[in-house]
DNA sequence: CTTGACCTTGGAGTGCACTCCACCGTTTAC
DNA sequence: GTAAACGGTGGAGTGCACTCCAAGGTCAAG
């Protein structure tokens, strides 16, 4: 697949794909003439990196999180442990929205606003 | 209080939180040397920024939600209202990193990593 | 054989959220 | 009274994540 068909699937620009193929959050090879060519996974790879990305995480930390999966060796309990690390981080998450919500909550039964300042 | 204290009391920067005045997001009043002055609970207000901010939401954002609490009729339902809106933002959150949690899981079950591209 | 859609590469520019700096005035401690 | 600590301003610089643009190569259709 090229860029362009990509850039429609994935919902991503052109210049959003090349970027991160630059910088390693996705992977091409090139054809003869040098257009890049793209895997069918890079699809559900990128809906992920957008996830990932829309709750907090930087491109570096998505792509430093794929190659780590892609460098480990193929063990079960070595993928389960790094698979355990994001969940607890994003558990972590999870709790801090939790707070923040009860936070707003109980706020907005007291009627008491938080405010920048008292004027 | 003053900025010195208030960087401490918060643990941002004595230049973040000028950024912040400037950009409208805390509000401070002025000692006749010219010195900032903030009120007491600009501390918690700023602790409620960096949380706010950590998951996802801009300064802008924000800044917009405080001004839009300080300029609401004072009336419990608006107040109400525009809490239940925030708080549907928090709980779709939620929902997304339960989503990007399950997802996580289930690789790290099967033992078959998301991949970048296959190399 | 040209038109148009697609692709390439630099490199510049943008918006956000700061951070750093120089240079200056004020306050506090000794 | 002076040194250190604290405060002020304006402006430049940084890192991230793109976006836009110019100049040009490739390829299928008519």
């Amino acid at each position: 697949m090229r860029i362009g068909e990509l850039a429609e699937r994935s919902g991503l620009s052109r210049d959003a794909i090349r970027f991160y193929e630059k910088i390693g959050l996705l992977g091409s090879h090139r054809s003869p003439n040098g257009y890049r060519e793209f895997a069918a996974d890079a699809v559900p790879w990128l809906a992920y990196v957008r996830t990932a990305q829309r709750l907090g995480f930087s491109l570096a930390e998505i792509a430093s999180h794929g190659r780590e999966l892609r460098e480990a060796p193929d063990s079960a309990a070595a993928l389960s442990a790094m698979f355990a690390e994001k969940i607890a981080i994003v558990d972590a998450k999870m709790d801090e929205l939790a707070a923040l919500r009860e936070e707003l909550a109980e706020r907005a039964g007291t009627g008491c606003p938080l405010r920048p300042d008292q004027r």
